[in-house]
DNA sequence: CTTCGTTTGTTCGATATCCCACAAAACGCA
DNA sequence: TGCGTTTTGTGGGATATCGAACAAACGAAG
C-alpha cells in the first residue's frame, strides 16, 4: 500500500537534514538562517520553502523523522509479517541506533541543543515502556504510571549521558548493563 | 561568459561520476552496467542516457573532467585577470590535486583500469611541457620533439608509480625531488 | 530615527529528473 | 543451438527542483 517516496524528495530531505544537523552542531539554532541551510545543503532556497514552511517546521519534521525511527528500531518484521519485538532478547539494535546517528543526537542534547527534543524523546520513549514494563511481582503495589515514568527516565538519561560523553563506554556494555537493569525492574523479558 | 551549469546537473554528474569511479575500483570496466551506476549514484537510469548515450561516452567525459582539471590546477588567476603559472614557484598545487583524487587515478591506472587512459593522460602532460621545456644551454642540439617525450614520459611515470604505490611517499618528497629533476632538465624556471 | 544590507516568504516559467513501459539486443545456461 | 533473464536504449507524461525576481520584515550601524 505504501507508496514510495519520490528519489528526488528522498534525495532533497536528506541533504537538508545533514545541513541542518551539522550547522545545529555549530551554532545556536535561532541564529541559523534558511540561506545557509540552502548552501550547505546544496539546494536551492525555494526547495526547502516547497517542503518546510519555515525552520521551526524543519525542526519539527526533522525531530519527529530521527525519533520515529528510533522507535521502530527495535521491532522487525518476520517474514511472517508478524511485527516482532527484538527487545525480546537484547538492547543492542537500538544501542547500535544511537551510535551510529550519535551526531544528530549529539546536537540536540547538547547545551546548545534543542531542550524540547529531550521531552519529546522522553514522552516516546515512556509510551514504549508503559507497553513493557511488568507489573507483577516486586512492581506490585506500585503505581504503574509512577513506574513507567522512573524508568523511562532512567533510560533516556543514560541514553543522554552516553552521547554526551562522546560514547566513551562500548556500545556492547552499554547495551548489557541497561539490558540487567531494565530486567531487574521487569521492564523487559 | 561562462554560463553556470544548472545545480542539478552538476549534482547528478557528481554522483554519477562517484559511481562509476568506485565500480571501477572493484571490477572489470566491461562488466560495469548502467543499472549498477544507477542503483549506486541513487539516480534514475534514463538520467544516465540524459547525459551520456552510452558507458563508453561517460568514461570518455570521466577522463576528460578529471584530465582537464589536472592540467588547470597548475595555473591560477590572479586580481588583474592574468593567468598566472604556479609551475614557477612549486609541483605542489598538481602534487596535491592527485593526492586529492588519487582514488580516481588509481582506478584508472591500475592493473584492471583503463588502458587508454594512461595514453589521454600522457597526451595532455606532453603538451603543457612542450610550452614549458627550455631549449637553451644543455638541450641545445637535441631534438625539442624527444626531449618533451622524454620529460613527459618520465613525470607520468613517477605520478603513476606514485599512486600505485598507495603514495607511500609524503608529496612533499614527490614535489621537491620532482622539481629538483625537472629544473635540472630545464622543463622548468 | 534613518539607512542599508540581509533574510524571509512567495511567485513565475523553464527544465532536469522522475517513474513506467516497451521492444530490441545481449547474455547465461542447459 | 535454443530459451528465459537481464540489459539496453528510447519514449511520454508527471513533477520536483531550478534560477530569478519581488516586496515585506528584520537587524545592525551610524
Amino acid at each position: 500500500m505504501e507508496v514510495k517516496t519520490d528519489r528526488r524528495i528522498a534525495k532533497t530531505r536528506e541533504a537538508i537534514f545533514q545541513a541542518f544537523i551539522s550547522l545545529i552542531g555549530e551554532k545556536n539554532f535561532e541564529s541559523i538562517t534558511i540561506n545557509e541551510i540552502a548552501d550547505r545543503a546544496n539546494v536551492n532556497r525555494g526547495t526547502i520553502y516547497f517542503h518546510y514552511s519555515d525552520k521551526y517546521d524543519l525542526l519539527d519534521k526533522c525531530m519527529e523523522e530521527y525519533l520515529s525511527k528510533m522507535s521502530t528500531v527495535s521491532t522487525a518484521t518476520g517474514q511472517d509479517g508478524e511485527t516482532v519485538d527484538l527487545l525480546e532478547s537484547s538492547l543492542m539494535p537500538i544501542i547500535r541506533y544511537f551510535q551510529e546517528h550519535h551526531a544528530f543526537y549529539l546536537s540536540m542534547l547538547s547545551n546548545q541543543g534543542i531542550p524540547s527534543f529531550r521531552k519529546r524523546m522522553l514522552e516516546i520513549v515512556t509510551a514504549s515502556i508503559a507497553t513493557h514494563v511488568d507489573m507483577e511481582d516486586q512492581n506490585q503495589g506500585y503505581s504503574k504510571e509512577l513506574v513507567t515514568q522512573f524508568m523511562a527516565s532512567a533510560f533516556v538519561g543514560v541514553i543522554e549521558w552516553w552521547i554526551l560523553s562522546e560514547m566513551s563506554q562500548p556500545p556492547e556494555e552499554i547495551s548489557t548493563q541497561l539490558w540487567g537493569l531494565l530486567k531487574r525492574n521487569q521492564v523487559i523479558r
